[in-house]
DNA sequence: AATGAATGAGCTTTCATTCAT
DNA sequence: TATGAATGAAAGCTCATTCAT
């Protein structure tokens, strides 16, 4: 299938953020060269920098949130499916650390923000927001299923509980994996953290 | 006490940070308006706009640390002194999210950044990151002198028990208050936030 | 009739001029949407962006003098078909008072500009200029055989008388009607315009 | 005297209308480049090329309304004060055509003007405006009192009469001076045309 | 030591023009 | 013949930094 024109400029978008830029110091001529395409020709399907940016990572995380409903869909037990949707976050941290973390905590803080492309983001990240908590209610609702939990908690209670387990794979990978801490290395398998980010969720609400 | 020039600068630079500006889009003028001095003089006495930034939050910072650090040398018990902890991280919010939220995640992220004043921020990090740990390290030492829990857990457990105790109330703040999640508002009280994320830590590591 | 691509060309530029667009600010794309075909068409019965509105700007010019010639071959006498060309002057100051009174003057101001539009407003400015003068000259000649005024005066003189006259009509609609003048309504009727206007012609040659 | 900033820019940018550029195709970098400036200089100045432009112009026409004022002070009577008047008309018009006639039809033709160098004008212009018509009145006025005119004619008559005097000498160094017309040279000295032009005034008032 | 006027590199965005279909 | 997606040169404007005072 042929990409779209805006996948393609997503895409250009996505792998300069990989290249670890910072989303606000990313040009439209680097976009455009990445993309093989003239710069005029963004504009012809954007109507500002801030634009690309903000939905070419809303494309992303969609995209991501998608891969782990799609694991939840298979219909294997909890456990399994939890876990391998741990065990998922992994690539996804591997390149676009600040983007997974920051919309893991997208957040208000933006709210009276000066800045257009936070002001755009917002846009989307309510949608995203929806999304994302649509998936941690399935994973619950599913532990609940299983008995894995003996009650639903509240809201807020659920929604700490997913992300706390989601957080230790991301904070192992972004601050303890192929790093000394206090000098020394703090090595851990992925099995073995996707094992503690389990117990986790089970601790927390079990 | 006559507060030292740097001191100046950093102050009015954090109470840009404040107004909500998104750090990549502070201004020298900006800062040099605030702190009522010439844009000149900031130049005296840091190489870069860059610098000045990455060094003001630094200071803030570790300020934050200091304070914290404080409450536990008061020698009030384990769990007196966290709940006081936790509680003194709603304030820090208030203003100051972004910051907050980025610095507990400290991270590799930027590691090959192109971006000049992430590149300057980690010569800060590194520092920060271990007075950070030496902070939580002391958390969890009081609460092993009290039996709160048994026996000292890895490095990256008790680092993720207090981390994951004070993100309880970071993602309360920063998703929760003040907002509708899925059309409900799911409003507490601070101090039923400060409960939740004391058990937290109990929870993960009790 | 159907129109000719280019008429239908010239025709949207126009309308684009009546909507009170600089000349200078008009786009092709502009041009093309109006005149509902595609950009590309334009360049196949254009060399430029500059020649469709030189070109549009002329084939409007020639049609307005034009217009006034035929009410002179109607065979009036003298000051009936003088009056008829001056009320006629009103409409064609209607939307298009920048494009008029920018031709009445038609000057050689632009003889060394740098300007690529008003280069090849040039090439068609002698044109027109020769045909003004000419109709200028159909009505002096007009006065004199009706004996209204003597003997013919020089180019300049009879030019001048003309030109004046129709002045009167463009200054009045240009800067007295439907404004205040030193804080005063200053309102004529076309009718007592006209006369003022024919009148000057009179008292210029008579 | 040191030149101010501003009167450096606004010279520099009637040096370029000079040379013949047209208003809307003046690039701010070439106005720096003929005050010898930076770019950014012009930025600390104004606020956009558009009021650069225009308040260039401004400050050019007023200049010259105020040297014709000075004539009418000089206390010689009407007939030597217009004719000298008219006559530095001519020096006046020597490189600035465009923006002369453009100033003494300034119009409501730009109202509804998407064009912002229009807009911005559109501000001088009253002002303009009336200090040209004060000057009108007060060469009617003078006229008045020395009797070569009888009765003080309406606002519209006195307005037209003063312009069309003008109009004779822009008209003839616009369009007949150095040219040919009807392959016809029609040349007239200086002093012929300001026969011309002070009769225009006469004939349509006396 | 302190200043802020001056700078110009560097950015986003526009739009006339081309050309494959 | 007609098209409009693609282009990239060109322009306005910003702002970190310098340096004469």
């Amino acid at each position: 299938m042929v990409k779209s024109k805006q996948e393609l400029i997503y895409e250009a978008t996505l792998s300069l953020i990989e290249d670890n830029y910072q989303l606000t110091q990313i040009k439209v001529g680097d976009i455009a060269k990445k993309a093989n395409i003239g710069k005029g020709t963004i504009y012809e399907y954007f109507d500002s920098k801030e634009e690309v940016i903000s939905e070419a990572i809303a494309y992303m995380i969609k995209g991501w949130v998608q891969e782990l409903e799609d694991i939840l869909e298979e219909n294997e037990g909890f456990e399994k499916s939890f876990r391998s949707i741990l065990r998922n976050i992994f690539p996804m941290m591997e390149k676009k650390q600040q983007i997974f973390m920051g919309f893991l905590m997208l957040s208000k803080s933006s709210e009276n923000s000066v800045d257009s492309l936070h002001k755009l983001m917002e846009k989307n990240n309510e949608d995203i927001q929806k999304k994302l908590l649509h998936l941690y209610e399935k994973i619950v609702d599913k532990s609940l299923e299983e008995g894995i939990i003996n009650e639903k908690p509240d809201l807020f209670d659920w929604y700490f509980a997913v992300n706390s387990a989601i957080m230790c794979v991301l904070i192992y990978e972004d601050q303890f994996a192929n790093q000394k801490v206090f000098s020394r290395n703090v090595e851990y398998s992925q099995e073995e953290i996707v094992e503690k980010a389990y117990g986790t969720f089970v601790k927390l609400l079990g």
